[in-house]
RNA sequence: CGGGGAGUGGCGCAGCUUGGUAGCGCGCCUGGUUUGGGACCAGGAGGCCGGGGGUUCGAGUCCCCCCUCCCCGACCA
């Protein structure tokens, strides 16, 4: 039984200044956690408890698909990062520090090296596999912008596990059955979650999906369809093609078009120059090419021109993880003065493409298909063309995702519109493949006694994001409201009589009472405080049943609050423990 | 890194334009009155006014430099 009377706490009548979003005003508000730096929190008695049960929940769940927990420290020596290279590629995200003797040390962002070679020490046959190991541990990354609380730290609590399978199968089985984990964990925490379709991006791998938490005041912004089960987050939506008619087009034609750099000036021009027949010419007319510089790997820098659409903006989020590992750099003038064939404004793809005469690499969004017909730059200064076909007029070297993703696009399945919506990132899981195995070393004998090398899984789910994701569902405008299987206690006890009057006895021995059936009770016994304030505590707190012993005690009835589905109940004092114990199982 | 906002008791804020011994509400302590929606009365404790330098007889307030925090963007296994 925990005593708000002997609880350490103190609850907020104001809300903190810093904090925007609702799980970060009411977790500081009623009093779960502290900060103490940008990106670092302390819990408090409550919150911990909150923490400790969403951990349990996830470990119950680890543990039940077979998965076995290990622990690694968080502050890890540099060589092991350096062998993958990423104590370079983490770059400033990257906790560092030197210890007394001048050795450098990071703290863990996350463990792939940790257990690949923990694996590699203790395993060296294809009998010893599958396994899967996890681990829930404090993670620390350097933020360049922690904010919203427990939602983006510094430092955060994350449960990651890898799977170690001995070939494609075992690894899409391993895989499977990760998801298949976590839609339990998220179920049992009671969060809504949409899977969404992911870019595996710098890590490599192939299969990768997100849990987003639908919420808006998300970082991610993913699209799901609004008749069919398709999600993807907008890096990783793929296009509907359009279908285009079979029609005479006439030949390309060169038009003047003095200044002209931008799309709308170009429609303007030619509805009034070289009016249409049948229609307004319109920016979806156009073909408007994007040259950016990509940086790879090696060092080497490539231009690069991405055709899209003229009514569309070039996403640099979604073409930066389609070109990943290469960076995305503008296009300076420097560049453009390296490159003469690029006509700044007037950029077309008749000299565009690895086979032609420039040599520039030419990529076209999906959107621009095989047929049809564009308004598009003519390389060279105050002109354009038109009737430009793609395939008969010009080619591309490859498709690229590039174009933004509206709302109301086709769904690439069933083709109904597409809706844009905002999630919380709350689990990922991802085929690692073998890269890491591969650099690690990590191979076993198979059953010829040859090397095989391993191949893996990797799977997150942010434990203390979870807490805030909960919060952010589940409060309202008085208040947290937990469910059930996450909150600190199942009922809080209000003695909001006298004390002398009866209200106090009788809540003591039905709070024991409660306790004997197996609920966790949390009792205000503060004497001299007034009842309003005890309301707004308990409302505030956010236990998924209120008990209110008050005024309505003399004549024999205690009343029962279901916070989550908002009723109130008026139980007779007899049978209120027998109540209250059927309303907290009727969640599970 | 760019744009915007803000640093004054535990929390929320005023004071700065026009320099003159730091104030309000909440919370906390003592005593009393209260007790079904953040009660009331009386008395208290608690503040290098983010830091450094300067101007001035005198700086929370004016000037210069720096730091930190929050929001938006960039970035982000």
């Amino acid at each position: 039984m925990i005593r708000l009377s002997q609880l350490f706490v103190r609850t907020l009548r104001d809300d903190p200044a810093d904090a925007e979003v609702p799980s970060h005003r009411l977790l500081v508000r009623a009093g779960y956690i502290r900060r103490v730096a940008p990106g670092g929190y302390s819990w408090l008695p409550l919150g911990w408890k909150v923490l400790r049960n969403v951990e349990r929940i996830v470990r119950q769940e680890m543990d039940a698909m077979g998965a076995q927990e290990v622990h690694f420290p968080a502050l890890l020596p540099r060589d092991v990062y350096e062998l993958t290279n990423r104590w370079t590629e983490y770059g400033d995200n990257l906790f560092r520090l030197v210890d007394r003797r001048g050795a450098d040390y990071l703290l863990g962002p996350t463990h792939e090296e940790m257990f690949t070679l923990l694996v590699k020490d203790l395993y060296s046959s294809y009998k010893d596999l599958p396994v899967s190991l996890y681990q829930i541990q404090t993670k620390y990354r350097d933020e360049a912008r922690p904010r919203a609380g427990l939602l983006r730290g510094r430092e955060f609590l994350m449960k990651d596990s890898y799977s170690f399978d001995l070939d494609d199968a075992g690894l899409q089985l391993s895989y499977d059955t990760h998801r298949a984990t976590y839609q339990r964990i998220f179920s049992r925490l009671g969060l809504p979650y949409v899977i969404v379709k992911a870019m595996s991006g710098a890590m490599g791998g192939s299969m990768s999906e997100e849990f987003l938490a639908p919420i808006d005041i998300g970082e991610d912004t993913f699209v799901r369809c609004t008749s069919c089960d398709y999600a993807a987050n907008t890096e990783a939506v793929t296009t509907a093609l359009p279908v285009i008619s079979a029609r005479d087009t006439p030949a390309p034609k060169n038009v003047p078009s003095p200044e002209c750099p931008t799309i709308a000036t170009l429609v303007a021009l030619f509805n009034k120059q070289y009016p249409r027949a049948d229609r307004q010419w319109t920016a979806a007319d156009t073909l408007k090419n994007v040259v950016i510089m990509l940086r790879h790997a090696d060092g080497r820098n490539e231009p690069l021109v991405i055709g899209v659409p003229g009514d569309r903006e070039v996403d640099m989020k979604r073409v930066a993880a389609q070109v990943s590992p290469a960076e995305v750099e503008p296009f300076d003038d420097a560049s453009f003065a390296l490159h003469p064939v690029l006509v700044r404004g007037y950029i077309g793809p008749q000299s565009l493409g690895l086979t032609s005469a420039s040599g520039i690499r030419y990529l076209l969004d999906p959107r621009v298909v095989i047929g049809s017909e564009w308004v598009t730059g003519a390389n060279q200064k105050d002109v354009h063309v038109a009737h430009l076909v793609h395939g008969r007029d010009f080619t591309a070297d490859g498709t690229i995702e590039a174009a933004e993703i509206l709302s109301g696009d086709p769904c690439p399945l069933c083709s109904s519109p597409l809706e844009i919506a905002r999630g919380i990132e709350i689990g990922h899981v991802f085929q690692l493949g073998r890269k890491y195995a591969e650099i690690l070393g990590l191979s076993v004998l198979d059953k010829n006694g040859k090397p095989a090398v391993v191949t893996m899984g990797s799977y997150g789910i942010g434990v203390s994001r979870a807490v805030a994701s909960i919060a952010e569902v589940f409060h309202d405008d008085l208040g947290l409201r937990w469910p059930r299987a996450v909150a600190p206690a199942d009922v809080h006890v209000v003695i909001a009589g006298k004390g002398n009057d009866g209200t106090s006895d009788f809540a003591e021995s039905l709070s024991v009472q409660l306790e004997s059936s197996g609920l966790e009770v949390l009792l205000d016994d503060r004497s001299g405080v007034s009842p309003g304030v005890k309301f707004k505590d308990a409302e505030l707190l956010g236990m998924p049943i209120i008990v209110i012993v008050g005024k309505g005690l003399a004549a024999g009835s205690v009343e029962v609050r279901d916070r989550l589905r908002n009723t109130i109940t008026e139980v007779p004092s007899e049978s209120v423990a027998a109540h209250i114990v059927t309303l907290a199982r009727s969640d599970d």
